[in-house]
Parts: structure tokens; C-alpha cells; sequence
DNA sequence: GACATATTGAAAATCTTTTTCATTAAGTAT
DNA sequence: ATACTTAATGAAAAAGATTTTCAATATGTC
């Protein structure tokens, strides 16, 4: 297999290597998104991880880029976010764990970590609703310091 | 003032009434459109609202409803709620509380109820970030009783 | 290295939402 | 009631995001 770019990052050598498992081709232009992905720290909208994997694969449309995300997020490894204005973000599963603070004055989305247990609030809602609780998301809306003045 | 339609639900007339108060006109459009979302139980899509308040207001125009939706939830008598398909649907605010349970095999969204109080959770994030937290949105991701089968 | 076909990029189509602008109608004064 | 002022409306067009279509390309396999 030839290397195409720099690709030393284990998140994305693992996500490829379940794509192969499931039959699927690893072409550059997955590479490219999923690199841009996997290197981010914050969730990205579709036309932002174009430019960005443009750099790794310069003739990857953007049309592409929706496929693969759409085939990332039904595995799950990258998970799509709701945003205030109406798109939507990607992130990989790590960091998009629904955990976020929304500023209504600047619209900064801060992740907030460390929440993971909401057990205590899951568990009573199971068991009144027989709904099987996979995974949750948690938005708080509000002001972030620097807009409260 | 002319009775346009039959209006006897006070929900509406709530609301028309901080319309008036803050200087706007009660026209028929946004009657029709207030109308649809006060008797509805559950998150509609701005085409939805549309032809459901034609029956009040037969001229009315998508634009106007949008128009509509974006003053409401302005004023917080309705809320923009995300939903999975990626457009947006809008509730009264009693409904809209942000708390859903969203089955992940057939997309149906429970409101669940009584959880308002989710102070120990803000509390320390609060305190930790400094934002100010008004308001929260939480879902529920898994499957539904009759979707675990 | 050649082959079968999954994948791609570009263009066009779709769908949601916003903007523009001439027309209409709500609220107020007459 | 009638006239007046201007906020609000509807239609069309624009803008944006996302999906579909389809001929060309590149991957994994033989």
C-alpha cells in the first residue's frame, strides 16, 4: 500500500482499519477527511473540512466530503453536532461527546468535559419510559465570562 | 376587534397579548400561525405549521411563517427544537423544555417530563467555567420499548 | 499489469431559510 | 365609519446546505 501523506496518527489508522474490515476502499479522499478529523480539536462544518483536507488531497470535492462523513458517522467514529445557526458540525466521537456550553452573545461552543455519569438521571427515566438509553447530548445555553459584561 | 377565527384557547391570548404590549399588530397571519402552535402537542416544521394554519389563514405565505416562528421564539413563547433530519422543528415553550428521548431505529421523539432541576450538575460548571448558564437542552439517545424487539 | 467495480468530482437538483420589494391591512386619528 | 401611516405581508428571487445523477477514475484483486 502506498503512502500518501503523513498518516502516523493511530485514530486514523484505527478507523481505517475498520473501514477495510467492512469491505470499504481506502481512498485518499477518505484519507484526507478523516485525517482533518482526527487532528481537530473542535467539531468542523462540512465546507471547513474541505478546505482543510484540501491540503492533503487537492482535488477532494465537497460533495465527497458529505459522503464521508455520512459513512464516518454511521460507524460512529465521527459524530454530527447541532449548532445554534442551524448546520451542523462534525467531530470525532471523543470529542463530541454532547457535552457543550453555548454562548447566545458571541455563539462560542465551549466542550465541557468530565459528565459522563448522568446515570443518576438516566436510570428513573428508563424505568418510567422503557426507553434503552444509548447515549445522550447536552447543550447548556447561556453567557460565557467574557459576554456578561 | 374583529373575531377572526374561533379563539377561546388562552394560550394564545396570552401571547397575543405580550404582542400588543411590545408594540406589534395582531394580524391575521400571526394569529394563524400562534393558532397551530398552541394546539399542537408535539414539535412542528415551519412547512408543517404552514399548511396546518392555512385553515385559519388561507393567504398566508411560508415566509410570514418563518417570520413568525423567528419573532415568537424571539419572545420565548416557542422554541427552535433540533432535530435528527437536520431542519428545525418549533414547539410551544411548555413543550419545548429540551428534554427528548429520540429512538435511533424509528426516529420518533418522546418529551419526557420533570427534570427541570438539573442544578447539581450546573452548579459545579458554573463555578469551574464561569459561563452563565440559562437555559439546558438534553437528549436522550437509544430505543424506544417497541424498537428493542 | 489488467480487470471489475466501488468511489469520485462536477453539475444539477432539492430543500430549507433569508432577502428584497411592491402591495396590503392593522391601529390610530379624524 | 373614513382616511392615514407604516408595520406586516406574499411572491419571487437569492442564498446556503445537502443530495442525486452520471460519466470518469482509482482501488483492491486476480
Amino acid at each position: 500500500m502506498k503512502k500518501i501523506f503523513n498518516m502516523s496518527n493511530p485514530k486514523v489508522e484505527r478507523v481505517l482499519a475498520d473501514l477495510k474490515r467492512l469491505g470499504y476502499r481506502l481512498t485518499r479522499p477518505r484519507r484526507s477527511v478523516l485525517q482533518v478529523l482526527m487532528e481537530a480539536d473542535d467539531c468542523l462544518r462540512p465546507e471547513e473540512i474541505h478546505v482543510r483536507a484540501r491540503r492533503y488531497c487537492p482535488t477532494l470535492g465537497l460533495v465527497t466530503v458529505y459522503r464521508t462523513l455520512s459513512l464516518l458517522s454511521g460507524m460512529d467514529h465521527v459524530r454530527r453536532v447541532h449548532r445554534e445557526d442551524g448546520c451542523h458540525g462534525y467531530a470525532r466521537t471523543e470529542l463530541a461527546h454532547g457535552h457543550h456550553l453555548i454562548c447566545r452573545d458571541c455563539h462560542q461552543v465551549i466542550e465541557f468535559p468530565g459528565l459522563d455519569d448522568l446515570s443518576l438521571l438516566i436510570d428513573p427515566i428508563e424505568r418510567e419510559t422503557g426507553f434503552l438509553v444509548e447515549d445522550h447530548l447536552l447543550e447548556l445555553l447561556g453567557l460565557c465570562p467574557a459576554c456578561q459584561g
